[in-house]
RNA sequence: GCCCGUCUAGCUCAGUGGUAGAGCGCCAGACUUUUAAUCUGGUGGUCGAGGGUUCGAUCCCCUCGGUGGGCG
């Protein structure tokens, strides 16, 4: 499928990325036409700060030195922010860009055209042109559609089509739930093809995917499609409208025709991020097919209904090891004399139950 | 006991801890766990002849072997109690686990797994290998074809790793483990035999590293990754990521991310919020009569009720804490991608 | 002979999902039935002893002692 795409303030043509390699990043070389080069230097994708100035003997870095001691060094007590300190104006930058000048060329220039970039520390002036780099030098990276990438992306921007299920949480859930390439495994989920795709990257055995939403079959897999999976993984899913659990021909596939008929405890790993209905009645409504010892993994924004749920399966003695947790997940900024937790990311991280089904 | 399970996609595929069977009966040989309760879990080897004991007194295996299947109940000889036998999964294997060394969690694991993005046929190196609680996850997502080689500079950790593993069915045909001071010495190997290397340059999927100085070994680790292979550091203090870090910026890793992950136990219960109309009198002795009278206020009739039967009445609203004994700071991990 | 528990308050306990929770005692107040009862409130805790292990954050290990249970 070719099409163009808006990044930041490019238009960039995906036509020029066949044949390249997932991975490979690329600078736009001219944002009107969408012109694009390779980023052959990793250290134009670091931090300069950070590969220059030691951790061990910081505070003995003049540069440093300006940071923690404020008398020896540069701080803003004299700065007005009156929006002057740029010499060239906005007529001037645009005729620079219009000159065909590389995004990395015009930073240098609106460096030395700065009345303050001398002035800031060492650190101040790293995240100048780490800002300059965002609007002058767009790069981006080809990357392949994984459920990490795939969680990443939807969590930042459309975080409600997946319930919430924020990486961190995935993995938990895919690990509680004792995910591998023997698993069988029932899905009870409404994102949207996100997590049936992180099965079949797990390579796990067989999935069916049973539907609670309306009276027939009616798939919303728009994420799983994102994931560009060849034919034969996909054949490893069965989808099911619930009421076919009651039917006694549901699927041309005899395997699992057999199974829902004979009530066949049969998989071995049940996974639930469903907020549509009751938990605790879909989970009745499946657990004949699911096998004793079989792990239990539920994802849920909030903790009731998984507390709900847990005094189900404790009161009649259905699954052992229950547990409900909630994961708080800090990114760190790792620098010299300037480390410390990133703004948190833990506001609604959601609840996580797990447990093991018994008889 | 490693028994060949099938052929699937042309490779021959044996059955390890968390194989699955559909007839699901335990057998001789078999690694199961027994639940006691939340905080008693405990693994055990299936052998003939041979008997659990806990408080509630004895459990034979030749009552289970052939006999039980995974997740059900058994009761002890005295019919005290029972316990559940359950199949390990990788948070039950993790919790249960004989440890020799501090151990990666279940919550950490996870991430591990999934920011390196483990998957079946992928070449994983990892050190040290310490009580193989991640070894153990990570040959759980890389088989049947991948391989997993570990390193670990203690030899007698580096032998009850082996011992454990071919007990649990990855070795030796998905691990090896190698008794190497990695810091010093990298990660290059080479098969005793042939000669031929086992771990070249440019040959490694995913590469993690849970060592005292983890920034020498980041050079040996760009080494044998691919290009686009990711790594991941376990550090418990901040001064060995920063230290890592900036070798790894260095080295010519890209997207380096450091993250802390905590997990929060919650514990659920009922509590009944009665009505304050509800609460009985104090026992009243009067003058005139000496008896014991009780007095209601309002017009209910629960008052004469005792605790039980309230409970049952109502088992009131359910509601959830966080538990206080909750994990807290095992460590910091941090994820690059070799450019 | 072997196996599995348990040991925290002055004392005694604590549930197959409740080990910083209690009871007794003790102290204070109220009351009346006054060498004291009852009610109310309060008091009291860092985990049997020693050693070891993990780069490291302990749901880690061993030895010894008290105590309880099980198997043969």
């Amino acid at each position: 499928m070719l099409r163009k795409i808006k990044h930041f303030k490019a238009m960039v043509d995906l036509g020029q990325l066949i044949g390249k390699e997932y991975g490979q990043f690329f600078e736009v070389r001219d944002s009107k036409s969408g012109e694009l080069i390779e980023v052959t230097d990793v250290h134009q994708l670091t931090n300069q700060f950070l590969e220059d100035v030691d951790f061990g003997d910081a505070e003995e870095n003049e540069e440093v030195k300006e940071i923690i001691d404020p008398v020896a060094g540069r701080d803003n007590r004299d700065y007005v922010d009156d929006n002057k300190s740029q010499k060239l104006s906005h007529e001037e930058i645009e005729a620079l860009k219009k000159q065909g000048m590389s995004g990395n060329e015009l930073i240098q220039q609106l460096v030395q055209n700065s009345e303050t970039f001398s002035k800031r520390t060492k650190f101040s002036q790293e995240k100048y042109l780490r800002k300059k780099k965002q609007k002058y030098q767009i790069t981006f990276q080809l990357k392949k559609p994984t459920a990490l990438e795939l969680c990443n992306v939807y969590s930042q921007t459309q975080p409600a089509k997946i319930m919430g299920l924020r990486a961190d949480s995935l993995a938990l859930l895919l690990n509680m739930a004792n995910i591998n390439q023997e698993s069988r495994v029932i899905l009870l989920d409404k994102t949207k093809g996100l997590l049936t795709g992180a099965l079949i990257e797990k390579d796990v055995r067989e999935i069916l995917h049973v539907e609670f939403t309306g009276h027939q079959l009616k798939l919303q897999n728009e994420i799983f499609l994102e994931y560009n999976y060849k034919p034969d993984k996909v054949k490893r899913i069965q989808y099911l409208h619930h009421t076919n659990l009651d039917q006694s021909i549901v699927q041309s596939d005899s395997l699992l025709n057999a199974i829902i008929q004979t009530k066949t405890k049969h998989y071995n790993s049940m996974i639930m991020v469903h907020e549509d209905f009751n938990q605790v009645e879909m989970y009745n409504h499946i657990e004949h097919l699911i096998q004793p010892s079989a792990s239990i993994a539920v994802f849920s924004l909030y903790i009731q209904s998984l507390a709900e749920l847990k005094d189900h399966l404790l009161t009649n003695k259905k699954a052992v090891n229950i547990k409900i947790e909630e994961l708080w997940t800090r990114e760190y900024q790792v620098l010299p004399m300037r480390t410390h937790p990133n703004m948190n990311m833990h506001g609604a991280s959601g609840f996580i139950l797990s447990a093991v089904k018994v008889e | 006991m490693v028994k060949l399970l099938e052929i699937r996609d042309g490779v021959k595929t044996k059955n390890n801890v968390f194989s699955y069977t559909s007839d699901n009966i335990i057998r001789e040989g078999d690694t199961l766990v027994v639940f006691e309760s939340g905080d008693n879990i405990k693994q055990i080897v299936m052998k003939r002849n041979q008997t659990f004991q806990n408080k509630f007194g004895a459990f034979p295996h030749n009552d289970i072997i052939d006999k039980l299947q995974f997740g059900t109940k058994m009761y002890s000889k005295t019919m005290m109690g029972w316990v559940y036998i359950l199949r390990p999964n990788s948070h039950i294997y993790t919790s249960s686990l004989a440890q020799r060394t501090q151990i990666l969690y279940t919550p950490d694991i996870s991430q591990v797994l999934f920011r390196l993005e483990l998957r079946p046929g992928f070449r994983v190196v990892e050190s040290g290998t310490g009580s193989g609680s991640l070894s153990v996850s990570i040959m759980k997502a890389i088989v049947p074809t991948g391989h997993l080689f570990t390193y670990e500079f203690n030899q007698v950790r580096s032998q009850r790793a082996i011992e454990d593993f071919q007990r649990l069915g990855f070795y030796p045909q998905n691990v090896h483990v190698t008794h190497r001071d990695v810091l010093n010495n990298g990660f290059l190997l080479k098969d005793e035999s042939t000669g031929e290397f086992l771990v070249n340059e440019n040959t490694i999927d995913a590469i993690f590293l849970d060592l005292p100085s983890p920034e020498k070994a980041v050079p040996h680790a760009y080494k044998v990754l691919k290009r686009g292979g990711k790594l991941c550091n376990f550090s418990p203090c901040i001064e060995q990521v920063q230290k890592a870090v900036q070798e790894m910026a260095r080295q010519g890793f890209y997207e380096i991310k450091t993250y802390e992950t905590l997990s929060k136990d919650f514990s659920s219960s009922h509590h009944n919020y009665q009505s304050f109309k509800q609460q009985v009198k104090p026992t009243i002795v009067t003058e005139e009569n000496g008896n014991k009278q009780q007095d209601n206020l309002g017009d209910t009739n629960t008052g004469n009720l005792n605790k039980r039967q309230l409970k049952q009445k109502d088992k009131g609203m359910l509601v959830t804490a966080p538990k206080i004994e909750s994990r807290g700071h095992t460590g910091f991990l941090t994820f690059a991608i070799k450019f």
